[in-house]
DNA sequence: GCCAACGTTGGC
DNA sequence: GCCAACGTTGGC
């Protein structure tokens, strides 16, 4: 089973907007970066688990967990000329883009920060995050990794 | 609000 | 194919 991470803005979709959701689950949509496409359409299983990661807001940091619980499939906001995400490059036909769906597992006890994960960043390797100029949505976690970020917890 | 880092676009 | 210009991300 392999890990993960998502960024969110929580002013635009933040870990209370899916908890408040039907079955605590909803799409991932809106990626729109090539690397970012490719872990979901290529790499994500029903059953992984991501940490869902607050981003550009006063405390970034991890603050809940979620499963995958659909596959890769089209992300039909690119094709919305209305969406803020629309792309007329994606070909219903065609599709560019993709999402998954998530569903929360829980949210954590406290937020894991942006800030202690750099001051870690020695014990985690080669994670993107805590990278300066950082700025994949969407990211691979190793085992090592989850099990050491979850220990902060 | 600022701005560094990054990805994409498009002229050549 | 190169690379300057541009738009976006996201920490601070």
């Amino acid at each position: 089973m392999a890990h993960w991470l998502f960024k969110s803005e929580p002013d635009t979709f933040g870990i209370d907007d899916l908890a408040a959701q039907p079955h605590q689950t909803d799409h991932w949509d809106g990626v729109r970066n090539y690397q970012a496409r490719n872990f979901m359409r290529d790499r994500m299983s029903v059953g992984d688990l991501g940490f869902f990661y607050h981003s550009n807001t006063k405390e970034p940091g991890i603050v809940g967990i979620v499963e995958i619980a659909r596959e890769a499939y089209a992300d039909h906001t690119a094709f919305d000329p209305e969406d803020p995400h629309y792309d007329p490059k994606s070909d219903p036909d065609n599709p560019r883009w993709f999402m998954v769906d998530v569903k929360l597992v829980r949210k954590l006890d406290r937020t894991i920060t942006l800030a202690e994960l750099k001051e870690r960043a020695a014990d985690l390797g080669d994670l993107p995050l805590v990278r300066k100029g950082n700025r994949l949505s969407i990211m691979p976690v190793s085992d090592e990794q989850w099990e050491y970020i979850l220990s902060l917890e």
